[in-house]
DNA sequence: CATACGTGGTT
DNA sequence: TAACCAAGTAT
């Protein structure tokens, strides 16, 4: 008899030994090698970089920057000594551009404290800005190949499935962490493999929107093989279109694509609505996205 | 735990 | 056409 405090029956994950014999076979003929941080040689930075790039942007469209971008500063200390200006143009339409504040701010913290040396150590890179759980881990693992539960959005998916359910939860859990720690092998160059193999299997077979169970090496040891996703979206999402971050989009693309300092009557026009272009500009400043000449004219920061 | 934070590809 | 959602982080 089960108590009444426990939850109730799931299927079972796969064993770590499964699972690596499953998935590492199918990596290795699916690996997207053509992803240019994959290249043999690619440096921690690099890596981190395209991780920090890729935080809500599909790598189809970081793939591209992600090239200029190391190619015109292929170290911390080059970032480093950029101006942000010029850094915040290089992001261009990314999305999220206080993600380049960070990525510069993490540059000088490496070239400061770490001697130009990426940690290894996710909880020394997680104390860098921008870098959270999941990037922390990811660099610690993809490119060090450190034993660590790397935890995105297409692994919590994943793990959520083989346990039964269509999705997981809104934010990371603990929950989702010990999951997916649960299921690594204890040797670590292989337990990164796999943690690599399971993001790739949940960008490429086991999506948002539909499950391509047919070609998944795990269907015969999920728990949600051969269902289809509920309609619907499966969280709540925002919008943009009229919002407070559309204006802020409107005035960092009037400034990025600008040649010099802006008047305040070009930004005005960006808006039909003055107060939100107030809003807007306020906080871009407050932020660091942009700043004022000594004409009071605005323009994207110099440092 | 919920929400703000950009932009565009895919369905 | 819209809706959906994308290698998340900070608050």
């Amino acid at each position: 008899m089960r108590a009444a405090s426990e939850t109730p029956t799931e299927p079972a994950l796969p064993s770590p030994e499964l699972l690596a014999e499953r998935l590492l076979p199918w990596f290795d003929a699916n690996n997207r090698t053509e992803l240019p941080w994959r290249r043999p040689g690619t440096t921690a930075w690099g890596v981190l970089v395209s991780e920090v790039m890729s935080q809500q942007t599909q790598v189809a469209r970081v793939a591209p920057v992600w090239e200029a971008w190391m190619e015109r500063w292929p170290t911390p200390a080059d970032l480093a000594a950029a101006p942000t200006a010029d850094v915040l143009r290089e992001w261009g339409r990314m999305g999220y551009p206080r993600r380049a504040l960070r990525l510069q701010e993490c540059a000088r913290a490496i070239a400061e404290d770490h001697g130009g040396t990426v940690p290894a150590d996710p909880a020394e890179l997680e104390k860098l800005p921008g870098i959270g759980n999941y990037t922390a881990a990811a660099v610690a693992v993809f490119h060090y190949g450190g034993r660590h539960a790397v935890v995105d959005t297409n692994v919590r998916r994943v793990v959520a499935r083989l346990g039964g359910r269509a999705d997981a939860g809104t934010a990371t859990t603990r929950a989702d962490l010990a999951a997916t720690a649960s299921l690594l092998p204890e040797d670590a160059p292989t337990a990164a493999r796999v943690s690599l193999a399971l993001m790739e299997l949940g960008a490429l077979v086991c999506t948002a929107r539909k499950t391509e169970c047919a070609a998944c090496p795990l269907s015969d040891a999920c728990g949600f093989s051969g269902q289809e996703v509920p309609a619907g979206p499966s969280r709540k999402r925002q919008r943009y279109k009229g919002t407070n971050r559309h204006v802020r989009g409107e005035v960092m693309a009037l400034l990025r694509d600008a040649d010099g300092p802006v008047e305040r009557a070009r930004i005005d026009a960006v808006w039909h609505d003055a107060r939100m272009v107030n809003e807007a500009v306020a906080q871009l400043i407050e932020d660091g996205l942009i700043g004022t000449d000594e004409a009071g004219r605005f323009e994207l920061p110099s440092r």
